[in-house]
DNA sequence: TGTATATATAAGTGTTTGCTTATATAATGA
DNA sequence: TCATTATATAAGCAAACACTTATATATACA
């Protein structure tokens, strides 16, 4: 790997916000609308953060209907160092259990 | 780890200079001055990175008469992930024995 | 002491980042 | 067809970033 596919990589992880859509990610697939929930946080914001992993390739979409379903791209050439980073963090406070509980899960798979 | 720490460590090493310079360190100690050969840039650009590097404790300082010898801290959380992406790059094109070759290494150690 | 050397810090500048609000696109379903 | 829903994109903005040049500090050595 180059220093500038290495450095676009990691700068794409390296933001709190994005740390935590990889470790939701890390254990599902998820669309947009679910991580707004999670996260708290406005829908361009979140599409933005998106754009960002997507463009480093860390991340897969696969539109279905009217969602867009995100996931870990798993042929990533950091993808196992990714694993054990996000490993190494907390789980997030709100988990998608949660979403459930709520009836805010979109059952798009 | 908390994602505040995980967020600063990777800010510090998502950086192509500073990838360089951490990968220059996983070989052995060095000095700024090196680094300035080393890089081609100028000594307080240097200096700014290392500043950041250090903020992260990614790495320790020692002074050393006039001189500041910089190693890879090895106590870091993140130590052994650092070692596995530095081993994915490349070596850089300037090598400290070209350093040796000019008589511009500092024997400082 | 005075000069050279190694490094740090400060101030200035153009670029990037991460949000905001507003709007566009596109699929769903009454 | 028309309103709703999910997402993307655009423009604007404050803060952070990575350099620059200028200057300060501090050690070494003649």
């Amino acid at each position: 790997m180059d220093y500038q596919q290495m450095e676009q990589s990691l700068k794409a992880v390296s933001d709190e916000t994005r740390m935590l859509i990889l470790k939701y990610l890390s254990k599902e697939a998820l669309c947009i609308c679910e991580f707004t929930e999670l996260l708290d946080m406005s829908q361009p914001a979140i599409s933005q953060h998106m754009r960002k992993l997507k463009q480093a390739q860390l991340i897969c979409e696969e539109k279905r209907g009217r969602w867009t379903i995100w996931s870990l791209n798993e042929e990533h050439g950091l993808f196992e160092v990714l694993t054990t980073l996000l490993a190494m963090l907390p789980e997030p406070e709100r988990t998608v259990e949660s979403l459930i509980a709520e009836g805010k899960k979109v059952n798009c798979t």
